[in-house]
DNA sequence: TATATTACGGATAATACGAGTCTATGATAT
DNA sequence: ATATCATAGACTCGTATTATCCGTAATATA
């Protein structure tokens, strides 16, 4: 069980953002080359973050990303979920009775580092960071 | 990321046998049964168990698996770390200084969880468990 | 208006990993 | 001696991750 990639990319490009001019558009090519990874694949990672509402993009020439109004109540959990999904890490699929005890204990195991992510919010860190990238 | 089938077996396997008498050693057959997965299957679960230290296995005729003595301290975070590893689930592999201060808050939001898992004993929640599987 | 730039979307490929099977080997009661 | 049972290795299969390639749509600028 781990964590994707695509999660790592999606956190550091959200705090470069962070760390830019708020209403300045920044490219894919700019984020990709900082976090060496590819432009193609990036872009799929960043579209997932545009529709889940966090980002704003604009296509064209001079067009890019940048982040959108809302952006001091985002936490590191609305990130992770918009990329790995929000589904439960742990489904006990045995036909045994209504309600499986192992099953409530893996998901308040769940919830415990949920609230942690929650809480995190990109902006406070985006303040402690000397350097994001 | 998802917690591996592999380690619901365990875990299910292992309040089982916390529900059968101590000293009686149980086959892998009877376990995988009720589970409804194959023996060969179960048998490298439960082998990983062993070599754990939380069960003790028995060759040969009317051979099986019980429980080790330990068994009152043994978490759930015990068996998932068995099972799955003891790696962290978020390992940032940028060059980008010395310390990720997003792979901190991963990890620390990682340890919540695990601090949660290691605090459900097995021997507890065999107790206040009506049927298993 | 033409062109360059940039994001978006679908198809495809490569790789890794989880899940599971098959078979052989070794240990141990009866 | 034989049946039973755990262990170990090699192998298969399916699926998710991690990409790549290319075509299309949108938009600024010359």
């Amino acid at each position: 069980m781990k964590f994707s990639k695509a999660t790592n990319y999606a956190l550091h490009t959200m705090l470069f953002l962070a760390a830019s001019p708020q209403h300045k558009l920044i490219g894919v090519q700019q984020l990709a080359e900082r976090q060496q990874v590819s432009t193609t694949y990036l872009s799929k990672i960043l579209t997932k973050l545009v529709k889940a509402g966090m980002i704003e993009s604009t296509s064209g020439a001079n067009g890019g990303y940048r982040l959108k109004r809302n952006f001091e109540e985002i936490s590191f959990l609305d990130v992770i979920h918009a990329i790995e999904g929000t589904a439960s890490l742990f489904e006990c699929e045995m036909n045994h009775g209504p309600e499986c005890l192992i099953q409530q204990v893996m998901v308040s195991a769940e919830m415990k580092m949920e609230e942690h992510l929650r809480n995190q919010k990109l902006s406070e860190l985006a303040k402690q960071m000397p350097v994001v990238l």
